[in-house]
DNA sequence: GCCAACGTTGGC
DNA sequence: GCCAACGTTGGC
């Protein structure tokens, strides 16, 4: 997998919803615990990327609105927290393991793109998201998928309703 | 709540 | 370094 500049990022909306973050935001992406999503955020995320921000074990999972990358990867505090939920003793101040980044608030999609709207889009096969057992919670997607999943998203305003995209900046 | 898929751990 | 056991993820 490679890095594009744009990435998906799940999060139970239970424990941080696009709402969170549009009244947050920004907010530090704390807690991944997976070398491979590590790597990324480590070596890949930098400041103005673009991120589809996704909804998981939720009904219907999907694709919630948009952020973007404001501050790119620096050790996750959460790791050298013995109070916090995300506490590993691997992590040390002078060797930290686990890396954070910071996002912020870009746009609440008006209506979830769903995962079974995203299976059913030209254009959005290539989704890791979709491939079957894929957990990964931090992936790189396409410019294009990007874009298509972004026009869905903020193209479903309704009539005379507001408008859905309240650019950060 | 189930369970497939995956990552991590630890005995050997 | 192998691999079984275990824990987690996350759609269904």
């Amino acid at each position: 997998m490679k890095a594009t500049g744009y990435w998906l990022m799940k999060s139970e909306p239970d424990v941080y919803s696009i709402e969170a973050l549009e009244r947050d935001g920004t907010t530090s992406w704390e807690g991944v615990r997976n070398y491979q999503a590590r790597n990324f955020l480590r070596d890949d995320f930098k400041v103005g990327d673009g991120v589809l921000f996704y909804h998981s074990s939720c009904e219907p999972p999907g694709v919630a609105g948009l952020a973007r990358v404001s501050r790119a990867g620096h050790p996750d505090p959460s790791a050298l927290d013995a109070q916090s939920p995300y506490f590993d003793a691997k992590s040390r101040p002078e060797a930290p393991v686990w890396i954070t980044v910071e996002v912020a608030f870009v746009a609440r999609f008006a209506r979830l793109v769903s995962l079974d709207e995203l299976r059913g889009t030209e254009g959005l096969t290539g989704l890791l998201v979709l491939k079957r057992g894929m957990r990964l919670s931090v992936q790189p997607v396409t410019q294009r998928e990007y874009e298509i999943v972004k026009k869905m998203g903020l193209g479903t305003r309704l009539k005379g309703g507001p408008p859905p995209f309240s650019s950060g900046k």
